[in-house]
DNA sequence: GTACCCCGCCGCAGAAGTGCATAATCGCCC
DNA sequence: GGGCGATTATGCACTTCTGCGGCGGGGTAC
């Protein structure tokens, strides 16, 4: 059985394209690297790199060999979270809250199995409410949230949240749609009820729509798109989930007034503690995944 | 970065249970195990084994990051295929002949996908034809085959072949189904026609109804499968590929006389050639999930 | 064309790891 | 209850490996 060591060196060959680079990242000489790599080859019985008067560059059966050892390091990658995890005790619960239609997204995306796997000893629990819920007061640990900023918490932002006017085919077919957003007081409107007058969808509609009557109000994005849905008015809507629903059409591209980021956010006392900071960090690495699932 | 050679004494350890017997497993003294081992725990800095007189035992710790280990090992050995794969030349085509309803099985499945993901640099060709092929000709390197058994062709049973009387539904309705073997030679009867005369299914025909005029008759077991649901008549079907047909009933149960064993075949000379033996042991390995495919 | 830098390779001395022999411990069987 | 066998743990001699310094070579920039 060969020396599994030394694939750790042949991989930092890989990276760094000679061995002085490789053993300075390794925070070895350069000497123990091009030894231990010469007796990888010897034990191999191939050459994987070829000896060139400004550093090594893989063979062609190296470049072959590269993601096999690829896939140790993940996996010793993996064993060495699994012990930090131990070592740093992380275990328990972490609470995530973010608006009702996301939860949905997010099971069926592959984001938390993955850090299941990740993270075998951490569970995610999905907790909402029809009001935001008060991380301060512990309600839930982290936060997914597009609306503006509360300051006392603290986060990142992770996608961009984009909203767009919908309506229903029906819609189209009976009132015709609009094609700039000065024509909206022409149509039947739908939006939020007084319990989220200043949500800025609604000051939005206020401003460009003054004196139009709602034909339909709800307190909830799921609301809003049932009540596009039925045909009674147009309204905007999140992108991502406007563009979700099959009998929905955009009428009017993104509104810029409407747009703001998604960002993961927690208290700053949670930030470092290790399970919540497990999650950011997770999450933040996972970025392009989490764009997916929220836009 | 910790050692990852100590893995390998974390897995031998767990595995015989004492550092004696790990040693010897490795080729190397019990001192040295047990150093490499204490060694490990330091880097985790947590205990993996209880110390108990006769022997190691995992902690509960050290039971939960085996798998992590087992599955580093996994990997490592996947790294070393490649590596022998290479030394050994395991490259090209291995044509594998089988009778035709066979191959959609054998592809749908996850057999051949894993073999590919074993040996990349290995194709694997499925070839067929209406006789049986000749493998001493080279018309194709190895065979899965129920029939009986050519002499000059060495292989291993996989699996079992079984046969048992299928009806169409519209048959049944029609003109019931019989209850036992005896009843045959009251029933529309389809079979294989003169060219397969030989063929174990044709004898036993003539055998348990011999003066039975057959309603139809075709030169393949394809042409049984549809000859069959068609209604115009019962027959004998393998079970594998009569139980998958949803619109056809398994009247008879397996008929002794017709079952046979699955065996992979090929010709002595290339018994030994690195590609073939690799597929021949990949395919003894993965037995049950061929058993499942061929059953 | 020359000086410089980065590279691979090699010899030597010191450090680390390995094997052998041995002591100490505990369970088990008679 | 006492001896036996298997096991872990350690001391010591030896082997192996590592790091350092130095050498040679080949690009590159001025």
């Amino acid at each position: 059985m060969f020396d599994w060591n030394d694939l750790k060196y042949f991989l930092a060959i890989a990276r760094h394209h000679s061995t002085i680079a490789a053993g300075k990242a390794l925070g070895l000489s350069q000497s123990t690297v091009q030894r231990r790599l010469t007796e990888l080859e010897d034990a191999i019985g191939q050459p994987l790199v070829k000896r060139h008067p400004s550093g090594y560059r893989l063979t062609k059966f190296g470049e072959e060999l590269l993601p096999y050892a690829e896939r140790i390091e993940a996996t010793v990658i993996d064993f060495e979270r699994r012990v930090t995890d131990e070592t740093h005790d992380l275990a328990g619960v972490i609470r995530v809250t973010c608006p009702e239609p996301i939860i949905g997204r997010m099971t069926k995306s592959s984001l938390i199995e993955r850090f299941q796997a990740l993270h075998p000893k951490l569970r995610i629990e999905f907790v909402t409410s029809d009001r935001y819920l008060d991380l301060s007061k512990g309600e839930a640990d982290v936060a997914f949230r597009s609306g503006d900023t509360d300051d006392e918490l603290v986060g990142r932002k992770v996608a961009d949240s984009i909203w767009a006017i919908y309506a229903s085919r029906g819609y189209i077919e009976q009132f015709g749609q609009p094609d700039k957003v000065g024509d909206l007081p022409g149509h039947q409107l739908v939006g939020f009820d007084e319990t989220l007058s200043m949500h800025r969808a609604s000051i939005w509609l206020r401003n460009v729509a003054p004196d139009v009557a709602l034909s339909a109000r709800t307190n909830s994005v799921l609301g809003l798109i049932y009540a596009v849905k039925s045909g009674i008015g147009i309204g905007p809507l999140p992108a991502s989930l406007g563009d979700a629903e099959s009998d929905l059409v955009r009428v009017l591209g993104p509104i810029p007034e409407l747009s703001r980021s998604w960002r993961l956010l927690t208290h700053p006392d949670l930030r470092r503690v290790p399970r919540i900071a497990a999650f950011f960090d997770f999450i933040l690495a996972e970025r392009e995944l989490v764009k997916s699932v929220l836009a």
